[in-house]
DNA sequence: AGCTTTTCAGAAAAGCTTTTCTACATTCTA
DNA sequence: TAGAATGTAGAAAAGCTTTTCTGAAAAGCT
């Protein structure tokens, strides 16, 4: 089943049931195109895209990288992603990585087999220069998202600026004692996160409390043990800021575990914005990415790059700290909390 | 930079090198493929998939079509999907359909014109029949999870009984006013669930009462909107059952800003067991569902029948019921809960 | 040494599409 | 009416790989 069949159906030649199909070269004459329509319809034709992109050299695939899909983030980014491709009449290939440099490798020499045209590397975390290398060497687009100081156009937020945003919001509710838990300490984007709270709190004139920091995974139950080996510890925080809401909200279920109210004994931040900070109770206080936009815009930058266009080498993306009921004012020296009243109060 | 290339910096002819690559034919010359592999590396050659699947008829790819990547089940679903997949050399192409049928029939042309070798379906709700004519006559491979009824093998939970256990485990604890919480009631495995819940309840002698039947989207914000005019309503339940955790989570979210106590006041049962479900306070008790696993066994089930081989119609994965802290006896008829005391009362 | 068998290599076709170039009708112009 | 211009169609090449078939060289046998 292929084009010479619909061809033969419609007596006409292949040339022309191209012509037909593509709306390419001179116009057909109409009577001629009803037939070749017709055929196409009546055989159920399916025009092979690997002929067809063996010919033109593109093939209108893109291939989505993802650390950990399983990240609720992700999921936000790769819809925005596969939105605006299939838009355009693109496929996105899915590859996920865990976080580990040999799967990039491999992934990145599958979509150079499959002569894709373009690739999005969200995330990152591996060491990034062998892979960047050959992509240059080969006739694909990269974009990546989350990440800096690469040969690619990016899409950014501004990790250093809303950390430091999230640690001010606490050092301004009076807190002094604030905690850290980090992810994976090889991300650019965690360290940029870190050094924003880091920042923070030197221009208030706190001391800097390693003790205070901790390195997370990303995973809910590292944000869990970390916050109930911070709470039980001897330098207990009084306010406890993650660096994704994953592990805000493991650290919340280790306050809650510990018997300790949020946010009157203990406020927590998270980060990332995922849909389930909005319906853990206390919602989540949290630097709201736009997962969405960033996948949407890293596609519309391969798109560009695609087509020729100029494009600019970093797209800035605005994140924006949301306050909800997870973080209020440290307690009382004494210890004891400063509730809150008002509409949340039990009926 | 093709085969021809590597053939002419190796002193051999392209077959040569094809043959070497694929350790296909008769057993090449050690010398001659040291050669070979030499000048692949030198050159950097990375064979075109694109020609060879135009040749050998198979691509190595496979659609995974789901409905909203968004719910945190799916992502669980295509990392099995994947990682079962990439560990077989084939790539995945993402398909997010958003439950709309003209999506889903987009896709299915996509994957056809790119001459996949399989599709996996997940969830569904649109109809199927058109698609799966189709599918049908061309040559790919079908499999779809979560759904019955088809023309395709299929990986499955027994929805059915799931909600049955659910529903009795909150009738052994005394509950006579249980709601259930829908997910769309086009899917069948909607309807399954309710089936369950619903015979459950006959079973047990509990009269059925359609007031405390609500039809959510499974979004957090449907539970979250049923559940506080269920709790608000004239028949008021003591137990809420929701189709999926991100609705029960929406659920608790209600009863929390409703002033009452989960599980003293309210229960409330999940289905999916998506990671927040452990992290939530009280941690959601909830169905659990293999995700991975379902995506890993279809993915495998799509790899037999792609080398030819026999596969079951229905592949039955367990579900199960997991009970945490979400759960507990009604309140008395006075109204007054009945408090747990142990290990998670206060300091 | 002369023959058969084995080992290894290359030529060429096939797989399906796009596109350029050539060619035949038809219409218009002088 | 002869010729040019225009409109429409087909033939064939190119894009890259795999695989079959043919063939040459090396090895084995009597």
């Amino acid at each position: 089943m292929n084009i010479r069949d619909v061809a033969q159906r419609a007596g006409v030649s292949i040339s022309t049931v191209s012509r037909v199909l593509n709306d390419t070269g001179y116009p057909v004459k109409p009577e001629t195109r009803q037939r070749v329509l017709e055929a196409v319809e009546e055989l159920g034709f399916r025009p092979n895209d690997l002929a067809r992109g063996l010919h033109l050299k593109r093939t209108r695939t893109v291939g989505l990288v993802i650390p950990d899909i399983t990240n609720p983030y992700y999921p936000e980014l790769a819809l925005g992603v596969e939105a605006t491709a299939s838009g355009e009449g693109y496929s996105v290939i899915f590859c996920n990585t865990n976080r580990r440099a040999e799967k990039l490798e491999h992934y990145v020499d599958v979509l150079l087999q499959k002569r894709a045209d373009g690739i999005i590397i969200a995330g990152g975390g591996t060491d990034f220069s062998p892979v960047s290398q050959v992509l240059s060497d080969f006739d694909i687009e990269a974009a990546v998202i989350g990440r800096h100081n690469l040969p690619f156009p990016s899409v950014q937020i501004d990790n250093v600026g809303a950390a430091y945003e999230a640690t001010s919001h606490l050092v301004e509710l009076g807190h002094e004692r604030i905690a850290f838990i980090s992810g994976p300490l090889s991300l650019t984007s965690v360290q940029d996160r870190l050094n924003g709270y880091r920042e923070a709190l030197r221009r208030r004139g706190i001391e800097r409390d390693d003790r205070l920091v901790r390195e997370g995974d990303f995973q809910p139950e590292s944000g869990y043990s970390a916050a109930r080996s911070l709470l039980q510890g001897s330098v207990r925080p009084t306010a406890i800021f993650a660096a994704n809401d994953r592990m805000a909200i493991g650290a919340m279920a280790a306050a809650f575990d510990l018997g300790m109210e949020v946010p009157e004994e203990v406020s927590i931040v998270g980060f990332d914005d995922i849909t389930m900070a909005s319906y853990v109770r206390p919602a989540l206080t949290t630097v709201s990415l736009p997962g969405y936009e960033m996948g949407a815009s890293a596609m519309r930058l391969i798109l560009k790059l695609i087509s020729g266009k100029e494009c600019p080498r970093v797209t800035w993306l605005p994140a924006e700290l949301v306050v909800r009921d997870s973080s209020g004012p440290p307690p009382r020296s004494d210890g004891s909390p400063i509730r809150k009243g008002g509409v949340e109060d039990k009926i």
